[in-house]
DNA sequence: ATACGGCATCTGAACGTTCAGATCAAGTGC
DNA sequence: GCACTTGATCTGAACGTTCAGATGCCGTAT
């Protein structure tokens, strides 16, 4: 094994003590400017590089986040690498690191096993995915770390929560159709009846019923299916509305996969879009621009969703103020299928 | 803030010292039976979580591992969370936390910032993503850290590389295809022109070539097209195929986003898949499963890739033996499209 | 009885930083 | 010329763990 270099011998080097050198590499100004290119040549000809576990453990920080998904439902998740892509951006230009770890509700251990990271201080705060509430998001939230939570209502006291306006996403995208005539709007919404009573699948439905509300258009339960978010669900749901004696003119999906999957089964009824039935989804990712007719949809902001988290996660984590709750707004992107 | 309990303290509460309460931390087996449950009994009282910043100070080891994936290729790639995921599995089950990284070839900076977190300490070893080959991984692979990469040739020295048997799993496609028949079989395949030439680009047309000469069909170089491995460069690929003025009777596309697109063009050309044309894919992620019909394809074994490396990487990190070449088998999954 | 080996436990130092406070030289105002 | 401030640098301790070696105790062979 190599020998590490340590402050010290950079300050043998330089001829200097290795305070002095502890604060070139912290960049305080107080250091004449002399002194400081002499430890700087030191430094670069030693090839030094400070010990992190060391500064780690007298500042008891790790410079470490985590991002924390919850297993079943997030893995699959086109949206689960850009978030990730996205956060380490925001993260590594303030000299943090992101760790990834998953939860699966069910098992309390890793819950544990996560607390213990952060009071082991291996990680200084946490940002959560979308994770179906429950007592576990309860008890996480009592821990008194800095934690940023993705998709839940607002969680009181010092917990940021941060919001994507699925509601008012789902509206516009009721309102766009309503405007260009459609009068039977449906929706294929999320599963509604299984436990992943994650609240976003809720508020795209309640978007659902303010846009038919905004709009002047009578609530129909019949046009209402629950499906799983999958393209293949998708598929399913559109299967059971194509049933109706009449047709919807209009569907709304609450994500792309579900669009995709209903683009399919309405063209292989063969029926068309948007001149039989009009289209729309949320998420705009690849699949949506790639489909023929390319998807009119919500954009779900990932870059905003993912500095926002970012930078809300490092103010707690040093200690300044921040908002506890910020939405991000979303825009419906009118493309082919409407 | 609240303060932090550590060893001597529960060394003071169980009535040992301070080392007595670190062997049983580390489960040493040389500590009396009473005085081990005293210790934990105090332990438990306190609520003691060792310091992972001092531990690792001592220790000289972080704990913790990077993934690295290349900022423009690897981003929209499915297979990265799923990577991710499944690496977490085996990493955590050590005690390993999973960091992620991103690097752009472009950017030197980037190099620099990651061998500085490896000799800082502030991660044990690092697995690299598919990255294009060129002086920057060969520069890397000169670290003397451990590492892993992924869809490298051989690297050399210690320098582990897996390697996922792309070569293989195409020939395996258009044997199959020849078996059913088929005689005009195409290929879409990865950008060959540009400057992404990843090795296992190559390796795919490389098993094309393998499987025509297998089965005693002669290469035609008009059947081949290369693409992006996006749906929409699927299409365009297969596009240009149909104007062929004898069209292919099966196509072997390099994954399945550009066999799906794919897909989509035959079908809009009013051809039958795999009626006039036969059709398989490479990955096997939720795409090919709900295309209709379910797409042929050769399975990517993500979980056999991800666990292997983390193996890998750990003996590394510990300094056990390891084979330095991994070889992934791959095998073909048939459905309705050929 | 004495010496010895083995076992459980303890003691003190060390890892490489940062913090708090000390020191020292030079500059300022009277 | 003296007391005082300012700025640059140094010194020693501290963070919480693990390592190496010391200590004390017991049983057993001499």
């Amino acid at each position: 094994m190599k020998h590490r270099v340590t402050l010290r011998e950079v300050a043998a080097q330089a001829g200097v003590s290795h305070q002095t050198v502890s604060e070139v590499v912290n960049g305080s100004d107080k250091v004449a400017a002399n002194t400081q290119a002499r430890v700087l040549a030191a430094m670069a000809k030693l090839d030094y590089h400070p010990n992190h576990a060391a500064r780690s453990m007298r500042l008891s920080r790790s410079f470490n986040v985590a991002y924390v998904a919850e297993k079943p439902t997030e893995l699959a998740d086109d949206a689960m690498s850009l978030i990730l892509v996205s956060l380490l951006e925001t993260l590594q230009k303030a000299g943090y690191n992101l760790v990834l770890r998953t939860i699966s509700s069910e098992r309390q251990s890793q819950l544990e096993e996560l607390r213990g990271a952060l009071v082991q201080g291996r990680i200084d705060g946490v940002i959560f995915g979308a994770i179906p509430p429950g007592p576990a998001v309860l008890g996480m939230a009592a821990w008194k770390h800095p934690m940023v939570f993705f998709d839940q209502p607002t969680l009181g006291d010092g917990v940021a929560t941060i919001w994507v306006q699925y509601r008012d996403g789902i509206k516009q995208a009721v309102e766009h159709l309503a405007a260009g005539g459609r009068k039977r709007i449906a929706f294929i919404g999320g599963p509604s009846e299984t436990k992943l009573k994650i609240l976003h699948n809720l508020e795209r439905y309640g978007g659902y019923r303010d846009g038919l509300e905004a709009v002047g258009l009578k609530y129909n339960k019949s046009l209402v299916v629950a499906s799983d978010y999958t393209i293949n669900g998708g598929r399913m749901a559109a299967r059971s509305l194509l049933k109706l004696r009449q047709h919807p003119d209009a569907i709304v999906a609450a994500s792309d996969r579900m669009a995709f999957g209903a683009l399919q089964e309405i063209k292989a009824h063969g029926l068309e879009v948007p001149g039989d039935i009009a289209l729309t989804g949320f998420d705009d990712f690849e699949l949506a621009q790639s489909a023929d007719p390319p998807l009119t949809t919500v954009h779900f902001p990932v870059d905003e969703l993912a500095s926002q988290a970012a930078r809300l996660l490092i103010a707690r984590i040093e200690g300044k103020t921040a908002p506890s709750h910020v939405p991000i707004a979303v825009k419906l992107v009118i493309r082919g299928s409407t």
